[in-house]
DNA sequence: TTGTACGCGTTATCAC
DNA sequence: GTGATAACGCGTACAA
């Protein structure tokens, strides 16, 4: 049924190997050969068996995305950025997502995806993480988003500082006591949510203010998370005036929070969030931003070229974040 | 380096076809030598090749979702849920967007994929748009999502009918002029799109009440694009006191365009979303709720039934909706 | 229940 | 520039 490299060799008077160079680009064909075997294959509707191919050359043809979640926005921005540029290789794309880490019990990926891929993206997860850790046993190149580690490419943003200009933002703005909604409980195993904790505790430190365990709730990076963190910092004995969220989503929340109490985004309590999501304009709420999609594109890209070139060594890749200010953030009234 | 099946068939005392055999847990292998093989293999840290076994056994080990967007909020979470689903399968997911088939030019997924997948999810594309059409003329089974088509597995909403209760509800609260913010100019390669639309026209119709092209405008199913067109039907000489929106992005758009007018959604202007998005109950936004992960994870367990028994005769299956009113909706103000 | 041996469709290494 | 041909590692009739 399906055609094979000897029925398009037979048909264009070659041998297969002349047939496996012709269609793959090599060298050493002859032009008019190469294009009357183009011209076969077409007209017989001939497609490499992948498998084959793959057993043959040893290339598993395909890289592995590790992400924790696909249905959030950052991650989903991400695998976009990603996805875009694997479209224009001759990759595929394998998904796997491991959610929490520490919450569930799916098969880690590296067994699952032993022998079978090329290369390993890899989002936001702690490279000692269970499960991601032994990924870099096996010899192929692997790209982090987020994170870095010696010998593998990395793309990312600066989440110490990203955190560090949102904290001294609310502090310029006369804020002494400033609260902080993370994702969990630490140690964690997403990278971004540490570095972000060191800039925020750092900034705090430095500039002399307190840093309290009651100043701090985690809202797990969702919206409902964000929400009910905010209400748990304000029924502190002694609550924030000013709250620095990880995510834009779980400022959202907390904003939401906010209304719920009868207090004003700005007026009565400052919100910095991160990300830069679409909606964050559309509720006044400044953000530190990042260019998301084009960290996974970086990334992806680094991917590539890494595969391309083995003995390239590594480098390190970091995005420029901006803030931008918005109605959430205001001088805190006395 | 790598092991392989005749490394552990020699240290196992056994032929390859054996370890084949108590590896994949085929039946007639004796339960002593089925345990010694997997404790072999176990110790010699041993992986079957995929493209050898793809190879011999004429199967690709994986399927391909083919999606037009990757970085929305429906899709990621369509595709969380399918995740969520082939992650206990043996099959690889291979992620393939292709943007809106009207403005790329990618390489049609049926090319690049072809005697690569053992079947296709597709989501929201309309069977018959380039691109997609050709997938059926493989022979691999495909699901579809948000679509119908003869011979094929379908999971979906009735997107028809949740458009008539969105309509509904607010000719019910006195509307007369009811407008509507659409993606894209028709038609449509989203047949969700022209679902909602035919919904929505056919209740107007129904009800006696004016379907004006002045009532509708596009928005492209982002949140800006509904804002754009919120403002756009609020600039219409006989603007609409009602608005039906596709997706609760777009809603989300348009809320901000009637704060922005110094209006008050449901007092001044109602407005009904699609899909059930966590920010609608925060922006207090009226929708129609959609069970998006659950229709993801149906549509790829029907796929996997499919490839266990291709002789079973393909299902459609409709979930059920729900309507959430907020305030965002509002009786009409004479 | 187990083993033998062939085939799957390419790629890659040689010769020519 | 081109052609034989030996891998590649596994699945699977068929035989035992």
């Amino acid at each position: 049924m399906a055609m094979t490299i000897r029925d398009i060799a037979r048909e264009a008077g070659v041998s297969t190997a002349t047939v496996s160079r012709a269609l793959r680009g090599l060298p050493n064909v002859d032009p008019a050969t190469r294009e009357r075997v183009r011209q076969v294959a077409e007209r017989l509707d001939y497609v490499v068996s992948p498998a084959a191919s793959r057993l043959a050359s040893g290339r598993a043809g395909s890289i592995a995305v590790i992400t924790p979640w696909i249905a959030r926005w950052y991650f989903g921005r991400v695998l976009s950025g990603i996805e875009s540029v694997l479209a224009g290789s001759d990759l595929d794309l394998l998904l796997s997502s491991i959610g929490d880490p520490s919450e569930t019990h799916h098969v880690p990926p590296h067994r699952k995806l032993r022998r079978r891929v090329d290369g390993f993206l890899v989002i936001s997860l702690s490279t000692d993480t269970e499960g991601v850790s032994e990924i870099f046993e096996s010899d192929v190149p692997v790209a982090l988003i987020d994170t870095e580690r010696d010998g593998c490419w990395s793309v990312g943003i600066d989440d110490v500082n990203g955190a560090r200009m949102a904290v001294q933002h609310l502090i310029n703005l006369g804020h002494e006591r400033i609260g902080l909604i993370s994702g969990r409980v630490m140690p964690t195993p997403f990278r971004p949510e540490e570095n972000r904790w060191r800039g925020y505790h750092d900034t705090l430190i430095e500039a002399g203010l307190p840093v309290e365990a009651d100043l701090e709730a985690c809202g797990h990076f969702t919206i409902d998370g964000g929400e009910r963190a905010m209400t748990t910092l304000l029924a502190r004995p002694n609550p924030p005036t000013a709250v620095f969220a990880m995510s834009d989503e779980m400022a959202f929340g907390a904003l939401r929070s906010l209304h719920a109490h009868g207090l004003q985004p700005g007026r009565d309590l400052s919100v910095v969030g991160f990300d830069g999501h679409e909606m964050a304009d559309h509720l006044d709420l400044t953000t530190i931003v990042q260019p998301v999609e084009e960290v996974g594109a970086r990334a992806a890209q680094a991917l590539l070229d890494a595969l391309d070139d083995p003995t390239r060594t590594p480098e390190q890749v970091t995005l420029p974040l901006s803030m931008v200010v918005r109605g959430s953030t205001a001088l805190r009234r006395h």
